[in-house]
DNA sequence: TTTTTATATCGTAATATTGCAATCTACAAT
DNA sequence: ATTGTAGATTGCAATATTACGATATAAAAA
C-alpha cells in the first residue's frame, strides 16, 4: 500500500499530522529554526545553510510551503521565505492543551 | 537514496524530527489523542478506536513507543499503554519558544 | 486441555520519501 | 546579446513507509 488512509479521521486530525510530518525531517526543522533566527524576509542563502544540494533544498521548502509552515514570494531574483506565524501557534496551542490535559498518574512509570 | 541524513545537523534537531515525524500520520495522532482521552493506563482496546487492521495499529503504537512517545508494560493479557508526558512537555516547549521568537513583521504577507 | 482473546511478528505489495545530477527558467549585470 | 546567478523542475535510484493477511505467542476463560 504504502498510502496513508485520510479519510477514517477528522480534518484537525489529518492537519495535525500534515504538519507534523513537514518537521519529520531534521533538514526541514533546520530551514525553520534558521528562518527564525534570521528573523526577516531577505533570506537568499537558505542553500548554504544545509549539507545538501540545492535541488533537495528545494524540495524540502516546497514541502515546507505546501504545508503552510512557510510562507514565500518572489522578490526579483531572488525568493523571500518567512515562518508562517499562524501554524507554529497552531501547534504550540495543541501541545499546549494537550500538555494541560494530561495528568501525572505516572502509570508505566 | 530514500534515507534521511542525520549527521549534519544537531541531536536536538534530529531529536525533534523523530517526534514530529512519529506524530506525522493521522493514526498516530488518533492513537495519542485516544490515550490522553481515556486517561488511564488500561487500555487494551486501541484497536477498536482505529479503523485500521490490527496489526496496522501495532505497527503504529511500536513507533509511537520507538520514538518515545508513550509508554507501554505487558499486564496479564492486554497491554498498558499510556501517553509519555516528557516526550508531550519536550514538543510544546519547543513550539512555545519558538512561537516567542517570532515578531510580528508580517512579511510575505 | 481446548478455546478464546489480545497483541506481536513476518512477509509482502503498493506507494512515498530522500537525495542528487542534469536541466530549465527568469531576472540582473556586463 | 552574452554571461552570471538564484532557484525550480525533471528524472531516477535507493530506501522507507503504509497496510494487511497469515501466523505466532501467551495469558485467561471455558
Amino acid at each position: 500500500m504504502g498510502a496513508t488512509k485520510t479519510d477514517p479521521y477528522t480534518k484537525k486530525q489529518n492537519a495535525m499530522a500534515t504538519l507534523m510530518k513537514a518537521l519529520g525531517h531534521p533538514a526541514r526543522i533546520t530551514i525553520l529554526e534558521y528562518l527564525m533566527k534570521v528573523d526577516t524576509c531577505i533570506c537568499s542563502d537558505i542553500v548554504n545553510e544545509l549539507p545538501l544540494a540545492q535541488p533537495t533544498v528545494s524540495q524540502h521548502l516546497k514541502e515546507l510551503k505546501h504545508a503552510g509552515l512557510i510562507k514565500g514570494s518572489i522578490e526579483g531574483n531572488t525568493i523571500c521565505y518567512c515562518v508562517n506565524e499562524k501554524a507554529i501557534e497552531q501547534l504550540r496551542t495543541y501541545f499546549t492543551q494537550f500538555s494541560n490535559h494530561l495528568t501525572d498518574k505516572n502509570c508505566c512509570g
